[in-house]
DNA sequence: ATGCATGAGAC
DNA sequence: TCTCATGCATA
């Protein structure tokens, strides 16, 4: 498995160096801060244009030989007896996206430049697949098109389809994996198989996420392939992504031994905010408020951030990623007992799993 | 693996 | 201004 640790590590390497990513939905937006690189307005916190401020690591993992020929007991999943089921409508959250098929089709894209580190191999469909590797490619949004024709009432408002309970299929005939609304056992059973046939096949989460890029033109992080493993995602997008990595899965496995190809566009971005590292003590008042009001007003976050001595902004996001957190099918820590419904727009249970009952990871 | 952040779309 | 999907950067 030589090729994927050298195209892992110039991954990193490009990562480090160039803090865009070819996320077609964001470059479905690129224009807009590369319009405004062009306009020399660049954000305060973007100190060096060059990004030569970053330091580059030398991405030394090529040690993950975990793949030892063990007995392949994927279909045991003890179910934990956490997920109250609960009997909903045919509410079929986050599903909508698969309905338009033309989104699951690769557009032709000629990147017959040789700059590119791509490797000619039959196995994986080089031939166009990657995103933003060229000028001429022409994206398809599949998140766009799915979030128009979706049912606006749907969401996690007021009674929600809610992540973590049981969604009965409308139709138990057959077995099929990326077909239909998944069930939450579905999806926790398909997480876990997926991260076993994953390691077992040599592939890291960001290998992954680059190869969904080349099947579908969308890549994915690793973080976001860490968090469906983990069920750290919501219901909805568990369900959208299951497709994709289940489709990957066959590809992966056909084609296991045959290297990935790997294009990145080497743009130039403007650079995030510094993460701001928020100390324990203030997270933990942080907490506190959320606990008594998980969504204060504006005014109340300016004073609140004016005690934390914190930016109004960074309280105003840590309060939505609390509660987007919240909303997550497997909570971190576990889920804080009369915090949930307090704002009437969280289930009145979640999916508490532990995050660590992975037994055969490495 | 996870914390803080971004941005499009929904309210 | 929030939610939601997503990811860079970092622990």
């Amino acid at each position: 498995m030589q090729q994927a640790t050298a195209y892992r590590d110039a991954q990193s390497l490009l990562q480090s160096e160039y803090p865009l990513q070819s996320n077609s939905h964001t470059l479905s937006h690129a224009h807009q801060w590369i319009t405004a690189l062009s306009h020399g307005e660049a954000a305060p916190w973007s100190s060096s244009p060059l990004g030569a401020e970053q330091d580059i690591k030398p991405a030394v993992q090529g040690a993950r030989d975990e793949m030892h020929n063990s007995s392949s007991n994927l279909q045991h999943q003890s179910r934990p007896p956490h997920l109250v089921h609960q009997t909903h409508g045919n509410h079929h959250d986050g599903r909508a996206w698969r309905t338009s098929t033309a989104a699951a089709h690769i557009p032709s894209m000629a990147t017959t430049n040789g700059q590119s580190l791509i490797y000619s191999q039959p196995g994986f469909s080089v031939n166009g697949l990657i995103p933003g590797s060229g000028q001429g490619m022409h994206h398809h949004n599949l998140r766009d098109s799915h979030d128009e024709h979706h049912s606006p009432h749907l969401s996690e408002h007021g009674h929600p389809p809610s992540q973590h309970q049981h969604q009965h299929r409308p139709q138990s005939h057959h077995d099929h994996s990326d077909e239909d609304t998944p069930t939450s056992d579905d999806l926790e059973q398909f997480a876990k198989q997926f991260k076993q046939r994953r390691i077992k096949l040599g592939f890291t989460q960001a290998d992954v996420g680059l190869a969904l890029g080349t099947l579908y033109g969308n890549v994915f992080s690793q973080t976001t392939i860490c968090r469906f493993e983990a069920l750290q995602l919501s219901f909805k997008n568990m369900c959208k992504l299951k497709p994709l990595l289940n489709k990957w899965l066959e590809e992966a496995d056909s084609t296991s031994g045959s290297p990935t190809s790997l294009d990145k566009i080497a743009a130039q971005g403007r650079k995030r905010k510094k993460r701001t590292s928020i100390e324990v003590s203030v997270k933990g008042a942080l907490e506190s408020h959320f606990l008594k009001c998980p969504k204060p007003a504006a005014s109340e976050i300016i004073s609140l951030a004016d005690s934390l001595h914190l930016e109004k902004e960074v309280v105003r996001v840590w309060f939505c990623n609390r509660r987007q957190k919240e909303k997550r099918m497997t909570p971190p820590g576990g889920a804080l007992p009369g915090s949930e419904d307090v704002y009437g727009d969280t289930p009145p249970h979640h999916g508490v799993q532990t995050p660590n009952s992975n037994t055969n990871d490495g």
